[in-house]
DNA sequence: TCAACTATCACTTTTGAAACGG
DNA sequence: ACCGTTTCAAAAGTGATAGTTG
């Protein structure tokens, strides 16, 4: 079967179907939604953080490293949304999200491969209650449910991959069942979340690090519930999700279309409110991850948003009081830019004898590892460069073939059933999020166009890989049983986790890298971060700056390495906010981390004296607090880590067919 | 009593296998 | 036998609604 999946190459590009989608649209301008969450977000977070990127003199020190853009490809239908006011149906069975979250990706290293997670955190330590037409915050948020990480079912792939098509997470779905065991993401009803995307390379399953990205799109919090409380979030919902269609009064035609949408012709939500909304600037803004010159091509070619845009945010529906938490908080006025988060998680490294060059590959960290790319058999499902070495072939096993068909199969991310298509107008979907702003950072955030068009700096040397724990001394033992199939051929690294770690279990795995790949297929399943009744641990500004964890790559490091023409698209992209650089103004629900890949505590420290000194902004988006990517589950804890997949496999035979989870809880799950 | 939750319904889209023809 | 297209039924997703729960 040949499949676009399988050669991105052959993919229709930014005009395929997916990247069609309201390009004709321009987001609405918004009116606070949520609360501005957290007031003392802007004391919290470093201003130094946001500050603009100095200007490489020398662009030819640039690396990809610096380029790493997250575009929220349906920004705009978030935004409609975001406006009234997000509502996610849970149900114990699991609730798809709509919108859902839409996404493409620049700047990544072709060759290497990526693992990409959505998480998705509280936004603050209140529940709400619908009232008078807004949600109020009427109490204490619940005590923090175990987190769990959805996995996209494409990763790992190469950067190739993930540029090539539109990254949607549409199979994640949402539960309220604390018991659930099906891998979906446990939130709590009436509760406000904030989902994050993170980009982590990936060497192998095991051996993650050497550079993540987290992406936080303010405009997709969202408020969970288990009935629409909101008739205006209903009938958008019923507008825009192609299986409400049957709710439509008259089929494919929106509901009240001539007084809310009098210039729909179709059932697209994207142009549902353009009648309501003021049209925004139809250029878009990008927003690179890390120091980019100015004058890059991704970044001088793209229009700062309009202070304009920002000065009238008013939409036409009445925006929906809600409580001002976060009074204070710092205005985005380019609201879509996502809450930066870092790039620096990282993962100890298997040390230099590693015998298993074969598992090696181009390697970004040169101060602590050196990986090395050598021909390998393309996988079908990691088109492209064949940077990735395709299990040895000592490594046959009745799952081979499995992997294999897996592999095969068209990649789940090219449904794009879960958003409505794109009107008659061909017109790109208007990325720009130029005029959205963040209501929880409307008041006070700096301008965007000073803030997040601006490459921040990256003053920090090259991280060392880590694996961040908690010092809390939690169990740090952690295992992947939902890893998809095609990342079965991948390994842990020879982790030693240092006194810094001393609840770090992970075992020498450095055999593995001795012996071939398991290639038994991953059953999916989910890590889900344990619940936990100590403390979060407390958020540490030091380690809030946007420093990038991915390590720097040499020139001669990404050998394949091509021009990514997304860097240079006219899109909105944002750059990677470090994980944790929310500041924790409004302490979630206790829990206790198990594994911590990312700590802030961990992150070296920012050098004020590296920041530029035209650093203008405060903060990004501090509505949320800093909850660090955890990864941990030990369902099997007799087996060690190589082979727990192998167990769950023979257990349960098949991946999960709509990706994978990373569960941290004690619980196994599929 | 009421807010929140759950199960069920009708309707829709999606998906994959089977059928068909070149 | 192979390949591509079409058809169709099952699976899955959607909001609405009535009933249940605490």
């Amino acid at each position: 079967m040949l499949t676009m999946e399988m050669y991105p190459s052959l993919a229709l590009g930014p005009q395929r179907i997916g990247d069609c989608f309201y390009r004709d649209r321009e987001p609405p301008a918004h009116m606070p939604l949520f609360p501005p969450a957290c007031d003392v977000a802007p004391t919290g977070l470093p201003s130094r953080m946001l500050g603009p990127p100095p200007v490489p003199n020398n662009p030819a020190n640039k690396t990809q490293k610096d380029e790493v853009n997250m575009e929220l490809e349906n920004a705009s239908l978030w935004k409609q949304f975001s406006s009234v006011g997000t509502e996610m149906i849970i149900t114990k069975k699991g609730r798809r999200m709509f919108p859902g979250l839409k996404l493409k990706l620049s700047g990544l290293n072709p060759s290497l491969r990526y693992i990409l997670l959505l998480d998705i955190i509280p936004a603050d330590n209140s529940r709400y209650r619908f009232q008078g037409g807004s949600w109020q915050p009427v109490g204490k948020a619940e005590a923090r449910l175990p987190d769990r990480v959805f996995i996209h079912p494409d990763s790992p792939a190469t950067g190739a991959h993930w540029q090539s098509r539109t990254i949607s997470f549409h199979y994640a779905k949402l539960t309220n069942n604390t018991l659930d065991s099906q891998g979906h993401i446990i939130l709590h009803s009436l509760h406000r979340y904030q989902p994050r995307v993170h980009v982590i390379e990936a060497r192998d399953v095991l051996r993650w690090g050497g550079g993540q990205h987290s992406f936080v799109f303010p405009e997709t919090q969202f408020i969970t519930v288990t009935a629409y409380q909101n008739n205006k979030i209903t009938e958008l919902k019923i507008n825009s999700n192609p299986f409400a269609k049957g709710f439509r009064e008259d089929g494919m035609n929106m509901l009240n279309q001539s007084v809310i949408f009098p210039h729909r012709s179709d059932n697209i939500a994207e142009s549902a409110y353009t009648s309501t909304f003021p049209t925004a600037q139809a250029t878009s803004t990008s927003f690179p991850s890390v120091p980019l010159p100015q004058s890059s091509s991704s970044f001088s070619s793209l229009p700062v948003p309009d202070s304009s845009d920002t000065s009238d945010p008013q939409p036409s529906i009445p925006p929906i009081n809600y409580p001002s938490i976060l009074t204070s908080s710092p205005t985005l006025s380019s609201s879509t830019t996502p809450s930066l988060q870092q790039t620096s998680f990282t993962f100890p490294t298997p040390p230099p004898s590693n015998p298993s060059p074969e598992l090696l590959m181009s390697s970004c960290s040169p101060t602590t590892n050196t990986y090395h790319t050598i021909p390998e058999t393309i996988s079908p499902h990691t088109p492209g460069d064949g940077s990735f070495p395709a299990a040895p072939s000592t490594c046959q096993s009745g799952l081979q073939d499995h992997i294999s068909a897996h592999s095969l199969l068209p990649q789940p991310n090219q449904s794009l059933q879960d958003e409505p298509i794109t009107n008659e107008n061909n017109s790109p979907c208007d990325q720009s999020s130029a005029v959205f702003i963040y209501p929880n950072t409307l008041h006070t955030n700096p301008d965007p166009a000073s803030v997040t068009a601006q490459p921040l700096p990256n003053p920090a040397p090259p991280p060392t890989l880590q694996c961040g724990l908690t010092t809390q001394g939690a169990s740090t033992s952690f295992a992947f049983p939902s890893i998809p199939p095609h990342m079965q051929n991948l390994s842990f690294a020879n982790v030693s986790p240092g006194p810094a770690h001393p609840a770090l279990h992970l075992p020498n795995l450095s055999h593995q890298a001795q012996a071939p790949p398991l290639s038994a297929a991953f059953p999916s399943s989910s890590f889900t971060h344990p619940s936990s009744s100590l403390p979060h641990p407390s958020f540490q500004p030091s380690s809030c700056l946007a420093v990038s964890s991915t390590p720097s790559l040499p020139p001669t490091a990404h050998p394949q390495s091509i021009p990514n023409p997304s860097t240079s698209a006219p899109t909105t992209a944002y750059p990677p906010v470090e994980i944790g650089a929310i500041p924790q103004f409004n302490p979630p629900a206790p829990y206790r981390p198990d594994m911590v890949l990312h700590h802030p505590s961990l992150l070296p420290q920012l050098d004020p004296s590296c920041l530029p000194s035209s650093t203008p902004p405060t903060a990004l988006y501090p509505a949320f607090p800093s909850y660090p990517l955890r990864l941990c589950q030990d369902p099997h804890p007799s087996l060690s880590i190589p082979f727990r997949h192998l167990y769950r496999q023979h257990q349960h035979g098949h991946a999960h067919p709509q990706g994978s989870y990373l569960d941290m809880s004690s619980r196994a799950v599929f």
